[in-house]
DNA sequence: TTACGTGCAAACCGTTTGCACCAAT
DNA sequence: ATTGGTGCAAACGGTTTGCACGTAA
């Protein structure tokens, strides 16, 4: 239960062996939330939706903005920021905690709701991972802690050991 | 391996039946760190090692900077924010990824380099712990990615188990 | 029709930086 | 004496917000 996602240049992930659930379905889960609350399906929200969930990839807000203007041109920044609040809620999209400056969202969780990061400290690639053992001991402790587990992270920063044995790094370039 | 230690009002954790390691034995090994990169060790970067590791407390930059002025009162803003990277450096301060709007550092890396934290969603409090299962899992997992790895870290975001059985949470107040 | 949502631009706030002065080595 | 460190205040950059207009329900 424990497989690799290689990330594109940045932080483009795919998930080997798997077929990235149907970006329309995800939408339409986010578009149910959105009604249940009593907000509006405006043309701007279902860019951003669409933009944010129609790769794998993860994005920035400002990137989010770009991405959903090439559907909306209008959309604005500001929209941008008052959505995704509303799309982490749906616990379908994921604020990264990578120490870079600004800040990631990973559209991951609809497909793998459990899923880890592991960042590579030589290439800067961003891998993800999920492992049953791993999330069954987070379950263990944090009962034993007295709690009820709700969301768990696992980040892991590594090096190559390909980079130190042969000198290069294979995630590179 | 695993224990809980429970915060203060805010953030300010103390490990349960541990003695929290002289500050001064830390001090000096970031005083070592500052001579190694042949850099000065000045009144102000000295206020800015004890107050962060003066205690066990979770702190911001602002915080950080009030409690330095306490014992240097001439202590700028921008030399807390100069110092912290120089701390981070040293592998006992970890920056942490709450998610609340400012950024909060950890000094407890240096009495416990591998403990994880666990947020309670209802009292907001932060747990520290450790365990052992976890780590190695984590290491298999890095390894069998072809990884050497350097940084671990899990975060938990949970419930009281108690607040949802009895209607009240023990850690609140 | 009428709130709610939007774009715009200004405000915000934590963090970084340029500069002239200061002090650890 | 030298050169890195400091305080100050301005700049920076991502995010938030007030306002008047627009539009989904």
């Amino acid at each position: 239960m424990l497989w690799e996602i290689d990330f594109g240049d940045t932080c483009g992930p795919n998930f080997h062996g798997r077929t990235f659930m149907d970006s329309k379905e995800i939408r339409d889960q986010v578009v149910e939330h959105l009604r249940k609350k009593g907000l509006r399906v405006t043309k701007e929200r279902t860019a951003i939706i669409e933009a944010a969930f129609g790769s794998s990839r993860h994005f920035t807000a400002e990137e989010l903005l770009e991405e959903a203007r090439k559907l909306v041109p209008s959309v604005s920044r500001a929209t941008v920021y008052r959505t995704l609040p509303l799309l982490l809620e749906t616990g379908l999209l994921h604020r990264l905690d990578l120490d870079r400056g600004e800040r990631y969202y990973d559209p991951n969780y609809a497909t793998h709701p459990e899923h880890n990061h592991l960042i590579c400290l030589d290439c800067n690639k961003i891998f993800e991972f999920e492992d049953n053992h791993l999330e069954a001991r987070e379950n263990e402790i944090t009962r034993a802690l007295g709690f009820a587990p709700a969301t768990k992270h696992v980040r892991i920063e590594a090096t190559c050991q390909r980079l130190r044995e042969l000198g290069f790094c294979q995630n590179r370039g």
